[in-house]
This record gives structure tokens, sequence and C-alpha cells, in this order.
DNA sequence: TAGACTATTTTGTATAGACATTTTAGCAAA
DNA sequence: TTTGCTAAAATGTCTATACAAAATAGTCTA
């Protein structure tokens, strides 16, 4: 590079290193301007840009009078995930594991054949699945596979590998389709779920396509007082 | 107001206006930095202020020895669509409208001075409506909007154009997050939603951006019985 | 005619200083 | 103890100027 970095992003990128690295937390103040004029032997209308730009992408929050801080914000999800369950309770510092009720090779019936978009009576893969966080119940999964796309997935061993990784791993996943309601559920299902049938849960179908295969057919069920769904979308364009 | 406008919020103004009402349409160049600061007279690093930011905002494209022009946005994504509760009811072939129960100035308390990323105190919008189809009502809307962005949501009517498209309309949406749970409502928005309080509620709590702004703080109940969330996310990469 | 140079326009970065506004802290007066 | 004043610290806005870099249009030259 022949130009070298304007001087105000050299600013930005040491403050927001300090804001990635943790070593400045939420809240922390931040040097004032003028020290960081001096700091990087600048104007302070140097630094004052640098603060600015930080400021409109929301990295730091200011007060006249008081001083500039960096934003507290939650962690951010990642855009497109395919939301592992697994991952996701592990990430909150907590164990994670499964009990497998079913795992069967069934004839498609009426509806798994126009869910799964397969022939009525097809073979297809059946795993029913309790997903715990701590040894509480937090999802069960109750999940329809096309076996011509994924032909080991009822040999896995679910304690080792969810079944959204297994599919994962067998093709590459382009679509996924999600339909979330609230509802009540059935005494069984709530006895999996140790919870009774007052409580509201979150329930959620989804359906995963690798171009344009349908792969998997999938009803989740949380207890509504254990599990929030949160998705981002960012269209970077606009 | 003892304290006047800013003279660079001024001309951000007044390029906006120009921006939003069509007059400029997209690629246009609008006037070069000398020409605003000796129509605003102000001095060119104050014109140069003003265009830096809306240049963040996404609104205007720079390029150096080129000029400035208004930025050639995408059409409206799906996602917005899909997430327009007027449409939505209008597309099924049936009857929309609203009744609005609030519609406020209110001074942001702690929690919506989190949740909106303003100061404690700071002066917010605040609307509360129900959205009805075909007279049964689907949804309790409870929205807080920064007037900073959105200066006339407060007058609009509501049954002509939906909070959202008010957003929409206002600036360009880039980011939108979503948090759904299922719960149980209190006495009060079960009356609202002509539901009782043993019925499982879809809530959904969705914050709007524009570029690193955030717009709108809202959440929605739904009767789970008579509501259901679809989304479809497509990666075309994988 | 193709290529190189030049001038012009426009944005990009940077400076040093000025004054206004907001907030807090400390001190003095009632 | 409460109130009010003042000073300070910090950000907010603004100016006038300077030079650099990028794109373009026109001109001169080989």
């Amino acid at each position: 590079m022949a130009t070298p970095l304007p001087r105000y992003l050299q600013i930005q990128h040491h403050l927001l290193e300090k804001i990635q690295s943790g070593e400045w937390p939420a809240n922390h103040q931040i040097p004032v301007e003028e020290q960081l004029a001096k700091d990087f032997g600048v104007s302070r209308m140097t630094a004052n840009k640098a603060i600015r730009d930080l400021v409109q992408q929301g990295y730091l929050t200011r007060q006249a009078g008081l001083g500039t801080f960096v934003t507290d914000r939650k962690a951010e999800s990642p855009l497109l995930d395919v939301h592992n369950i697994a991952d996701e309770v592990r990430s909150r510092g907590h164990d994670y594991h499964n009990d497998v009720l079913t795992r069967e090779v069934i004839a498609a019936d009426d509806e798994i054949a126009l869910r799964l978009g397969v022939r009525l009576g097809s073979q297809v893969f059946h795993t029913c699945l309790v997903h715990y966080e701590n040894d509480t119940p937090i999802q069960l999964e109750n999940r329809y596979v096309n076996p011509r796309w994924v032909p080991g997935y009822l040999e896995t061993d679910f304690n080792r590998q969810t079944p959204n990784e297994v599919l994962v791993a067998a093709c590459p996943i382009s679509d996924i389709e999600h339909i979330v309601e609230a509802l009540l559920v059935d005494a069984e299902t709530a006895e999996w779920l140790a919870i009774d049938t007052t409580t509201p849960c979150l329930s959620m179908i989804r359906r995963t396509w690798s171009g344009e295969q349908l792969i998997s057919y999938a009803r989740l069920i949380h207890p509504g007082d254990r599990y929030k769904l949160r998705s981002s979308v960012h269209r970077p364009d606009a």
C-alpha cells in the first residue's frame, strides 16, 4: 500500500481492539478526546472524527460533560445460524445431553408424505429425542428424514452428534423454513418435558432443504418458560 | 427548545427531504460540498460533516473526483412484507383494521432506554394497537419508536399505514431481530385480544435497525390459536 | 491516432483554534 | 441541611485553511 491508513482509522482500530478484546468492558469510559489526540499526535478534530464514526456504528456512546463509553450491547447471534441446540446449550456454559425415545423406519403416512415431499408409503427415518440443558428438558424433537439423502442417519450416536449436525454433515443445507406457534401439549409430551399441560409451549416446525431436495421435517417443542427463539436478519445493501 | 438545530442537521434534513420526496432519484448527484456550504452559509467542513453522516447511514454514496450520489436501494425484501400484518391479513382475502389504544410521547424509563438504545428520560414515541382480521383480534402491538429517525410517526393514520409501513417509508430497514417465546398474558391483555388468560400466546419482540441506528422496539402478542409465524431463510452460497 | 501529460473538479484527510452546552463536584450562603 | 453559585471537565459544533488523492476532460506530442 502506497497510501498509509488514515490516522483516524488507526485510532478507530486501536479503540475497536480494546473493545473487542474485552480489555474495555461495556460501559467502560474511554480516554477523552484530548488525551487520544495527544496519544496519537493528532488534533482533537481527528480524534473526534474517529470517535464520532464509532458512535454512529454503535460501538461507543457519548454524553456531553460525562465522557465516551463502550456501548453495552448483547452478543449478536450469528446471522444464518442453523440453530444447533447442543451448541446453544454449551455456549451458555451448561451441560448438554439427550434421550432417544424413538429411532425407527416407518412408512410415510398422508401427513408425512405431504410434508416431506415423498410418496405415500415410502420408507422414512423417524427419531424422537428429548434435549436437556443441565438435566432440564428444553426441547422435544420429532424428526422425519428422507433416507435417500442421509442414508446413515439412524446409525448415529445422537449424544455425539445431534440430528441437525448429521444433516449438515451429510449435505449442504441451503434453505430452512420455520413455522412457529404457541400451543398447549398433550399429557404424554408434557411428561417428557417435565411440565404440566397448562404450560404454554413454543412449537417450531422446521423444514430443511439442500438445493431443491427436501431433506428433513422436524417438529420441535419447547416449554415456553425455558426457551426463547432469537433470530437476526441483516441486509447489507440497504 | 432554546437551542436551535445544529446547522449540519439542518443540511441533513434538507438532503433527506429531497431524497425521500423522490425529487432526487437513485444515483442523482447532489450539490457538491462547496455549493452546499455556500447555500447554507457554512464552512465546507460543516457540509462535509452532514454528508459524511448520511453516507454512514447509507443514504448517500461518494466517490472522490466524481461527486456524491443518492444510494440506489434494492427493492424491499420479502422479509418485511411477510411481517406486515395488514398485508398478511389482506393476502388471505380478509378484512384488516386496527384500534389505537395508546398514542403518546413518553420519557424513556430504564427498560425502554436500554432496549431502544436511548438516554434515560429521552422522549420516545409509544403506540399500542390491536390488529384485527375480520373483527377478530390477532395481534396486540406495543411499539416504541426513536423520534429522531421517524419524527412524524405519531401523526400517522394507522388504519391507512401500519406502524411497520411508517418505519419502512421513513428509513431503509437493514436489520431486524426477533425474539420469540410462548407465554400466558395478563388479564388486561387477554381482554384486548378477546381470549382468556389460559390461552397460550406467541410473544414476539422485534427490533428494527437502519444501518447502525436502532429505530424501533416492538412487542407483539398473538393468540396462539390464531397465528403462526412463518419464516424462510435461503443461503445461496451453501 | 495513441499515449502521455496537465489542469480542473470533487472528495478525503488533517490542523489549530474558538465558543457553546452538559454534567458533576465543591464550596458558600441561607 | 438545603440551596445556589462557580469552576472544571468533557463533549458538541463550527470556522478557515491546507494539501492529498481520484476521476475526468482536454491538449500536446511522438
